[in-house]
DNA sequence: GCTGTCAATGATAACGTTGTCAAATATTAC
DNA sequence: GTAATATTTGACAACGTTATCATTGACAGC
């Protein structure tokens, strides 16, 4: 490898700067108010003295403008951009004990489906004027518990999981904190506050009621232990067997990031005594793994071997011969979520706390 | 579809948290401390009064240990406990200016390897006792802009970015925060403060040259119009011609999520007058994008089409005939960035703000 | 025993905001 | 015009912590 290269040549992005900063809509942007940048920030009193008001008509000017006389609104508004003012959350929150942050956290940040809707629900809250902020639980209980512990210290205006929280003690924890608080991703009877999800077990259901159309009866399942893999599981064996399918081989894991996990499970299955002629995957991750693998052991689909997943991800669709995937509309689920904390937030009764979603089955090429 | 479904079937979810809850090391970490939930918090002042010391001393035994007698120490480590005592953030990060935040943005959450790096880093700091949050900024200078004021106003310990910052008034924003700032994924001349990062140009250099020796003449290219995909783009250029190739088509885009955009931007590049006989794409998503769409046309990789990715996702190595990508190691670099935060958090003087890291070349089946 | 130095602790005063309540002003009713 | 009410504004104190400076006590050196 004989690149001719040093660090100088990277400086290309800082050109490509010279000439973004030409455009005057967005330099404006960045320098709006404040001249220049002052180290030193102006405070409530600052903008007051500059507006010839007290502090606490600016703190009232800014958060509920209707309670401040127009001419005085005025003034306070032109001092605010004069000054440069932006709030201090430390000192508000210390004060009222609420914050404009918004918290959510993902058991799993790379899944395709938790991201797009932790998207699409940021792009709500941020346009209210909250600050989105995503924090990881990595599919650990003792994570979550500490996640949660840190919410009583934050106090954030509202929280968010990508899932339902199972710990008796941490949903307690939750109640206690007196915020708004959104589950997601399953439908519980006994929600902690709001929701909007869909059944897992009924997404079991879909998949066996799929197969057994298609003529299978020998079947197996990859999946999680716990969770939501355990409600898929339990609706598809139910299903199988309502409908006389044998459920020949269950293969429970932890950790399902990866595709070669995926290939290892198919492993799994094919050294059951019986071996089935189609799996269910709780989720596409799994199901592309054992895609990815069945066709390197020449073992091919859907003739071999029937393969569903679970969530509808942006590959299922475009890799052959198309995976069969159960799924929810990821995005939207964000963005009903975000719309109703957001009801919520600014304090409007909520005639419906929860929210449930349709599966949706996308039939491809893998069954 | 005549699913047998209510919401009642998933209470299996809380069926397991009972079973969860009886195992007596979870229950104690959630319980430890403060026997119950009171909702009324205990401030410095109450652990004091317990330990029998002033509030100073219990925030210096909290901070600073070292600093406190062994006896008082044990004392007040007691009444923490006893008292289920936790430091209130906004009051402290009022007061001293900091806060134990570290906010890292990503361009776009939805990345693989975005995910994997500010996961690694995550980890790291969290263990070091920080709080780290992820925003995202979705490619926008608009949100980018906003998210950098907001910073202004929060004052986290530090802050992250997947990127370079490349306007010239957020950079001077960033700077006049006086925290440090870590940038990554390029390796300007001149970063604003830390950097763990590799040479994007560098990169289109080396995919240049996978392709001369296999000895494709035609070449093509696909990528994102500005930021590190015009620096792969300039590389791959400079290298094309120094090796004697033609670069027969550039495909610029600005969004680059989906798979469906790599499809078509093949359709695209099959529109030039040439036909070029390898395409490079400045991620894998969009290689992969190539690679499905070139396979449903029967366009055989690499016979009639050779391809190279960047990124080196999961999938790459998975699916046939391999993709052949250039990447790093994205894990290693939040970690890494993670290290060096922490070190500089601590007070250490660090002696390389800087760290470069290595490309990977994955050669597979795609060229 | 006296002075100087260092470690350990504490008293005081903020940080910048907002809740509470009171005062001033404007508006309406009679 | 006066009284009653509603609207608008402000004074004050507090939220829970930490920076600063002052004090205390311990210990060494002479």
């Amino acid at each position: 490898m004989n690149t001719q290269h040093d660090a100088e040549t990277e400086s290309l992005v800082y050109d490509d700067v010279v000439r973004i900063m030409d455009q005057p809509s967005l330099s404006a942007t960045v320098h709006e108010g404040n001249s220049g940048f002052t180290n030193q920030r102006a405070s409530l009193a600052d903008v007051a003295r500059l507006a010839e008001v007290s502090p606490i008509t600016v703190s009232r000017a800014l958060r509920n403008p209707a309670r401040v006389r127009p001419d005085k609104r005025k003034r306070i508004q032109l001092a605010v951009e004069q000054t440069g003012y932006s709030i201090n959350p430390y000192a508000s929150a210390l004060k009222s004990g609420r914050s404009n942050i918004v918290l959510a956290f993902a058991s799993n940040t790379m899944s395709e489906q938790f991201s797009l809707a932790l998207k699409a629900c940021a792009e709500v809250l941020e346009k209210a004027g909250f600050l989105f902020l995503v924090g990881q639980t990595s599919y650990s209980y003792e994570r979550e518990t500490a996640a949660i512990r840190s919410l009583h210290a934050m106090k954030p205006a509202a929280v968010m999981f990508t899932g339902v929280i199972e710990l008796q003690a941490n949903r307690e924890v939750l109640r206690s904190l007196e915020i708004p608080i959104m589950e997601t991703w399953a439908f519980p009877k006994d929600p902690i506050d709001m929701l909007v999800g869909f059944s897992n077990t009924e997404a079991g259901q879909l998949a066996a009621e799929l197969l057994s159309r298609k003529g299978y009866r020998e079947v197996a399942y990859i999946g999680r232990r716990s969770g939501r893999g355990a409600l898929r599981l339990k609706g598809f064996r139910t299903q199988c067997q309502l409908l006389g399918m044998d459920l020949v081989s269950e293969v429970l894991v932890d950790d399902i990031t990866g595709l070669s996990k995926g290939r290892s499970c198919l492993h799994e299955i094919l050294k059951s005594a019986v071996n089935p002629q189609a799996v269910f995957c709780a989720n596409d991750v799994l199901a592309l793994g054992c895609l990815m693998e069945a066709r390197r052991l020449g073992i091919s689909v859907p003739k071999d071997l029937g393969i569903i997943g679970f969530g509808d991800s942006d590959i299922a669709a475009e890799i052959p011969p198309g995976l069969t995937t159960i799924g929810v509309d990821s995005a939207r689920l964000g963005n009903e979520a975000g719309k109703m904390l957001i009801a919520r937030l600014s304090g409007e009764i909520i005639d419906e706390k929860t929210r449930r979603l349709d599966l949706i089955v996308s039939e491809r090429g893998s069954i």
